[in-house]
DNA sequence: CTGTTAGCGCATTCAC
DNA sequence: GTGAATGCGCTAACAG
């Protein structure tokens, strides 16, 4: 540890910052006098304003101590994002991108900003401690539970955004289901009828593998077993392989075995634009066309012009607007409105990478 | 704003929550023990404590408020990083995913996390008013200045991370010049002559334009000018074509102009490995090969297997690293300890996008 | 317009 | 081991 003086046990930035008292008295004016004279709202005349800011100054007072005015206000102007993951993993993940980047956008017009917080293991996370009015889940899955719990009790606003709604958490939802059933009755009406699946995780240790129903059974991520379902209305046999993440090389190595199978499937339902991306190359590896030798769709309608060449047949989900929404949603619970579930459409997008299957 | 009832002005979630003092009565307990029983520091009896939980339990006790208990402490265990961009663009930009995800990691561990401050425009932004026990400059400029002193007089520790040294900020730097000037250096070796550069914006506008002195003369992103400085070491009459960011799109813009020259450039320097897949894209649009017809390197050395089939020639800059140790300095600060400046090297990495200029 | 009075909810001395 | 007191720094009533 450097220097401490004896007096001030605290390790801590050692000089002793102004206080608003101290500006105030410097300025010759009471505390309170002092506090409207910054907060601006009150009625104080130009010229006490005058001598205290000037105070201020002579002190390099930095302005009120944010931490004592958000327990004088109960506010402390942060909404806290909480990723069921490493915040790397969020980072590569061009959804949970877009769903940050609405809520930071949302929330920032009205001064607020943006913590971080992963709850990853079950060691306590700054879910517990952080100063936070109020609070977006991230695609957590109910097991985040014990977290969520504390949380609730502190009865700050919450909402859930990307995964199927749970207890009572109020929720921005995605139309996976019916949206991944159009795509599957796309491929069928193409003529398909040898399909195979690549999903997202199952759960959130994030392993890969072939898709089992046992597995299936007990599987947490709710958005996966949704597409999931969708497909199954027009595929009720469908199966495949469970991706590690929505990631290009997951993709890659689920489409390399899929496709390299003497069966090989006449098309590929991947549940992210990533993964959809990965078995395009596979395929490329293997010298096979899209869509005339397998025909590929995938999920999200993310902008994936630098990564491949084709123009992938997908679902397009309002992602950056589903963020501004569950940020709008914690605003108005702040502001005592009580705001109503969201639930968004995808929209389906035509590309190049579906055709009829190849002749036998 | 929205609906303020009369006599409960304080806009806010009405339910009023249990205080540690509700729970320490019940338990019959003082309130000082009750403090205890939750923070374990101190010497409680096992059955007191569990009184205390006990009564927490019942009365839903959501746990020390963080508000107050920061506020007491003087510590909120919140980690600012300041972007001089939007939320969007910093996620855009894979090194500053590294940055944020460096110091997220080396934070968490000791209870800390990360709160994202975008100060765009020079209205108030949350850095002003957010409880925060320290500060990570991320490839601010200078001219955050207005933020950057308010911040400082409140004497909390700022580290600069990705931008040049400036005031008396501790930093973490990289070699940006002597890495670019290595760069260079290989290309001149190769024989190349007429050369190109693709930089990253000059400006806080992040406007795109030709690369003109005038316009260099008032930069104020020193990444920009320090690799421009270190590739003239070798190529003075350097010039080029500004980019609008470090995004393929720009490269891919820039490069189909450079390259479309008649007295097109035999390599292209470019200050960002997403803007050298740019114009690797557009080498290709023009039906060129690249290395065979042009050469191209980059800067950051970000894996881009999936972006361009090319292994680029490019620095590695270790940006996970970086951020960590940014994140380790502000922690070591708040316990006192006065790190130094830290300085990274970049390594050059030999891939197989540069080769000797086509022969006339 | 300005000063006075009260806490916000808690952690930490120090006596007992 | 436990309890009683004391502010952390500020804002919001209310009185003058």
């Amino acid at each position: 540890m450097g220097t401490m003086t004896s007096d001030a046990p605290e390790r801590h930035h050692p000089d002793k910052r102004p206080t608003l008292a101290a500006v105030a008295a410097l300025a010759g004016v009471s505390v309170s006098t002092a506090s409207l004279a910054f907060s601006g709202s009150g009625p104080v005349s130009a010229a006490t304003r005058e001598r205290v800011l000037a105070a201020a100054e002579q002190l390099q007072y930095a302005g009120p101590d944010p931490r004592a005015r958000s327990l004088r206000q109960g506010r402390s102007g942060i909404i806290a994002a909480v990723l069921e993951e490493t915040v790397l993993q969020a980072f590569r993940d061009p959804v949970m991108i877009a769903f940050l980047d609405g809520i930071a956008q949302e929330i920032a017009a009205s001064g607020h900003s943006l913590l971080l917080v992963p709850v990853i293991g079950d060691g306590p996370t700054a879910i517990e401690t952080a100063p936070m009015d109020a609070v977006v889940l991230m695609g957590c899955s109910p097991h985040v539970g014990r977290s969520i719990e504390l949380t609730r009790r502190r009865s700050i606003p919450i909402v859930s955004l990307g995964s199927t709604p749970f207890d009572d958490v109020l929720s921005v939802t995605l139309d996976d289901r019916p949206a991944t059933a159009e795509l599957a009755r796309h491929l069928y009406d193409l003529g398909h009828r040898r399909i195979a699946a690549v999903t997202l995780p199952l759960e959130e240790s994030r392993a890969r593998g072939p898709l089992t129903p046992e597995w299936e059974a007990r599987a947490t991520i709710s958005t996966t077993v949704e597409r999931l379902a969708g497909a199954r209305t027009v595929f009720p046999e469908l199966t495949g392989l469970v991706a590690a993440g929505s990631l290009v090389d997951e993709g890659l190595l689920a489409g390399r075995e899929l496709l390299g199978r003497p069966d090989r499937p006449t098309a590929i339902i991947a549940q992210s634009d990533l993964l959809a991306a990965g078995v395009i190359r596979a395929a490329q590896e293997l010298g096979l066309q899209v869509p005339a030798d397998v025909s590929v769709v995938g999920f999200d309608g993310i902008r994936l012009d630098n990564v491949i060449a084709h123009d992938l047949t997908t679902m397009v989900q309002p992602a950056a607007e589903q963020g501004a929404t569950a940020g709008r949603m914690v605003l108005d619970m702040l502001e005592d409105v009580q705001p109503e579930a969201a639930r968004f459409t995808s929209e389906f997008h035509l590309g190049n990478t579906t055709a009829p299957p190849p002749a036998e």
